[in-house]
DNA sequence: CTTACTTAGTGTATGATATACACTAAGTAA
DNA sequence: TTACTTAGTGTATATCATACACTAAGTAAG
């Protein structure tokens, strides 16, 4: 039964296959998610999460890359796959199954590029969202929860910061994340307790006030510490 | 383009979409993991993960839970979602993505089954696997790491034991997984003081030694435990 | 019935880590 | 020169993790 079944399943209805992804930014103390606006029926003109369809010669990380470039110019980021959503009315033209990623990236990098390659596409805080399409909601939901628990035991908010950040900068990152606040001093001590960030001979520019000394995420310094047996944790 | 793309990719080529699942089971000392016996091409004779094609008219969960109980007889047991494998080159005939599940069963009540119902399926040490089909070696790899990292921190180890158990068999079951020895009278401290456990007027029968104290995972407490804001740790 | 054997069951002291907490330093702007 | 803003730093205390060894209870064999 199974074993014929399966032989002869080449010629069954398939379901379509998509990905999705929900693309995260940080923004001056706000959490920001890319969406796009649909220019057709169903949910036409509701917003979206940026997707489409796998393609036969490409693997599941390169469709969902090549989505997210195509349809909001975004490339080279942060891209994790997240999950895969399946439930069989998720979408009312039919059966569609779409597995999900999510991507942290460098909104310096991107601000002009969504806004204008993408003439439909926007920036929207993660605590303001429109109503969106299919169960987009429900994957944002997934997304959200996924990045909160994250962060804290891998060093992805990095992925969401100019490559050189104050550590304030940093900070306010995981509170804004983590809806929480965060003391200072236990922060930084903690962090630099890892040893995994180097401390630059520069400082921010333009800020009345003292300014900030800049810091970069050191891979090799991670993966030296992951080495040691030592694990991300803030 | 990627509108317009979406509009008409139903008529695209799709790729076959399949479940695996990476079931696990306890067995005094000893993970084991339930393989199935080829009986087809591609590798014929060679074992692999239990799996099949998803049907159209029903969820993903669903397909995971059906084709393991058609190919095993095992049911109603822990089942979540893994990772999707989706490389191009991953099966031979074609393009096939598969949704991957782990299992965690109760050997008590399968151990039988799976021996009688299915010829060919078998429990095989985790630490001596047989030559796999496909890409199921590397995501059985995948799951195996998922269940060592998610032990510590859910309370799904008792999936894999009798309702009733011993202390010390839940920490066996623990060192089986982690790969290393717990200290007994710690693990016992941390257990007990998440109060998660109901201890039961019972002992285990037939031991030829004094006879331990059978315990009960309680998880009403372990919601309420949740939801005073603390966090399952062993 | 006594002894040997096996596993059950228990507490404490020490070190490590997490937390709570407040002032001085440096720069800008008026 | 003064006011304002943010940067940058240390310590004391509480909590938690770890290391560690003996007595209790039962079975089995002589």
């Amino acid at each position: 039964m199974k074993n014929s079944e399966k032989q002869y399943s080449y010629e069954y209805p398939r379901p379509a296959l998509t990905v999705d992804c929900v693309v995260f930014a940080y923004d001056e103390g706000e959490l920001r998610v890319l969406l796009i606006k649909r220019g057709e029926e169903p949910f036409l003109g509701a917003w979206a999460l940026p997707g489409g369809f796998v393609h036969m010669d490409e693997d599941l990380d390169t469709a969902a890359a090549r989505e997210l470039e195509e349809e909001t110019g975004v490339k080279k980021v942060f891209l994790e796959q997240l999950y895969t959503f399946g439930a069989v009315d998720r979408d009312p033209r039919g059966r569609v199954v779409t597995v999900a990623y999510y991507a942290l990236v460098k909104l310096t990098n991107y601000k002009l590029h969504a806004s204008t390659d993408a003439s439909d596409a926007a920036w929207f805080s993660v605590h303001d969202l429109p109503s969106l399409a299919f169960d987009h909601q429900y994957i944002f939901d997934v997304a959200f929860k996924r990045l909160q628990a994250k962060i804290t035991y891998e060093p992805i908010g990095f992925e969401l910061l100019p490559n050189k950040f104050t550590l304030t900068q940093l900070q306010r990152l995981y509170e804004t994340i983590l809806e929480r606040e965060i003391d200072k001093r236990n922060f930084r001590k903690r962090l630099l307790a890892m040893d995994i960030v180097e401390e630059l001979d520069e400082v921010e520019q333009d800020v009345a006030h003292r300014a900030a000394r800049l810091y970069r995420f050191d891979r090799s310094s991670y993966k030296r510490y992951l080495k040691e047996g030592f694990e991300f944790n803030l």
